[in-house]
DNA sequence: AATAGTAATGCAAATGTTTTCATAAATAGG
DNA sequence: CCTATTTATGAAAACATTTGCATTACTATT
């Protein structure tokens, strides 16, 4: 155990050539003859010796990885947009340096520089919404960045995702066009969190362009299926209930359902009630959620094919917008008259 | 933007000092004079100086990452886990390289590689059971080492996690003290998944250890709600049906609820259902999620001290075993006579 | 058998840091 | 003011690789 790990001189002198040839015969095996690649090989095998990237990379050699900074990783959404873009990017032989700052965009900054320490090939964020600060970090260091999970046209940086404007409008006129005009609208503290805000924007936009002024109740929860069921257990304990519950995601919307189940009112018969975001388990949840899917693995996975050719230089950035979409299930019907 | 990125060297001119002071104003601040730190630190900022790991790491300095390997991460069981990991791995300074490989052992030891050749200053790996060449890479390479999530005595490495058998004990004599004789266990694949296969053994010992021979039906299903719903679905449909389903976790046992809220079967007056794990929204599920809990979130903060201490090597790598704990809440209940 | 051409290898410089050792500058003690 | 410390800085070696260039070893052609 004391003996130090094998370095490449190790493996040379074991094989009887030179560190370039050891060298050579990883990186451009095609320049080394077979017979001494295989000589080279068992001595490898022999000394047990992996290959150092640390020192690659100093030769302006791509590190191999990409940082993911993140919210959160234990929220149902970014864990399967976590999961898409990992995949896709193990594909491409990147590694994953994952971080997550807690909707502290403070924290995303100094997570940001720690990253670009460590050379990572690329950066990825969620979200637009991001410390001066760290858009002025990626502008100058030129490591190719990307924004993740939401889309907009005039981003500062290339993006990848969904418009979250939209999602909460298709909420918006669906819950609308069903006739109601009493609407309670549970979302995620929005400090922070430009996501939240887009969708409460575009759900109070969709509700008003169907005219009839509805009456928006708007109600800030943090996220978890818990603190949307009490939220929801107060809001309709209180004198003038709303016909329609619209939560800003799917896990407020479970939270919802569940806190109605209890009380024992009916949905969609007394209640509507919808989601965004369209998680696992909606669509099997009792009864189904209707929501909007955003597409979270073809974000993911999209995601890490943009940043990829942005790394390897193929390709021009290039933002990519994927709609959302609205899935009516058995959550919502028209309004009782 | 072609002004190819600063260096120490390029800080160092600009300040007017040597490039050894520079490396002292960031690694020693005591050793160098107020002034010309201040001096260094106007250089860094206006050249937007960033330093080097890859360069620090080969001076064998650490590397400031761990390797995080997870079968999956879009399951709430792993993405709590991976959360709190990180969180407290973050606090002292390191960052995760985290990569998943979807229950194949032997992606996972390519990825054990990967992970060595960016020098990761620890590793963890998730449960007991890996490959024997993953474990002798490990041990070859001497890179601190744990096993997360399960707890063993006679584990090959350092492990801190729960014992799973134990859970599903728990879980087994639970439900055979209710009565319950004709139960159905609902698992995840237990191929490459030794906590599946523990818990499923403990549950059958726990059932069994309250004599009267129960009759135990297992039925494998891929984890997702959906999958659970269909799967509790077609065993109600069976001519006899079980009292009691017991789910390997959490989220096959909402899986099952719904199922049976849909066919409008009462539990726990008609059925029992029981999970493990108690992730978020178990508690809070209407009704409420009798099950075992698996402390994720205390797991992963205490793997992370462990890691990070074995790294710093402060302590000799001590095994740690957080007891699982029989949660009993409102889906579960004497069977009927 | 000599030459030209190609394939395979080695040498040495380069990469961006840190660190040891040595030196220079500043401070204190007389 | 001179010496003895202490404090601050610099020079150069070291870290584990890669790569451009030079050299050597083949192979094929005449």
């Amino acid at each position: 155990m004391n003996e130090k790990k094998a370095d490449i001189l190790a493996v040379a002198k074991a094989a009887r050539v030179s560190p370039s040839t050891v060298s050579r015969s990883f990186n451009h095996p095609d320049l080394v003859k077979p017979s001494t690649r295989k000589r080279i090989d068992r001595a490898v095998r022999r000394l047990g010796y992996i290959r150092n990237r640390a020192a690659q990379t100093i030769h302006g050699i791509r590190s191999g990885t990409i940082g993911l900074i993140v919210p959160t990783i234990d929220q149902a959404i970014f864990a399967e947009l976590i999961q898409s873009f990992s995949d896709a990017v193990e594909e491409t032989g990147f590694t994953i340096l994952l971080a997550s700052h807690g909707y502290s965009l403070d924290r995303e900054y100094a997570l940001t520089r720690k990253m670009l320490e460590h050379r990572v090939d690329g950066i990825a964020l969620i979200g637009l919404d991001h410390a001066t600060d760290t858009y002025e970090l990626l502008a100058q260091q030129n490591t190719p960045a990307l924004l993740l999970w939401n889309y907009a046209e005039d981003a500062p940086l290339p993006c990848v995702g969904s418009d979250n404007y939209r999602a909460g409008h298709l909420i918006g006129t669906h819950v609308a066009s069903l006739g109601h005009r009493h609407i309670a609208a549970v979302f995620p503290p929005l400090h922070g969190n430009d996501r939240a805000a887009q969708r409460l924007q575009g759900l109070t936009d969709g509700l008003r362009a169907h005219g009839g002024d509805p009456e928006i109740l708007q109600r800030e929860t943090p996220y978890s299926v818990a603190d949307a069921k009490q939220a929801v257990a107060e809001l309709m304990a209180a004198p003038r209930r709303p016909t329609a519950i619209v939560c800003g995601n799917d896990v407020l919307a479970w939270g919802a359902l569940h806190a109605l189940a209890r009380l024992d009112i009916s949905v969609p018969g007394d209640v509507t009630v919808t989601g965004i975001g369209d998680f696992h388990g909606s669509q099997d949840f009792e009864p189904a959620l209707t929501t909007v899917r955003i597409p979270a693995r073809a974000i993911g996975a999209r995601a890490a094919e943009t940043i990829t050719e942005m790394i390897t230089g193929d390709t021009p950035a290039q933002s990519l917008a994927l709609p959302p979409e609205l899935i009516i299930r058995a959550t919502s019907a028209m309004a009782p008259t």
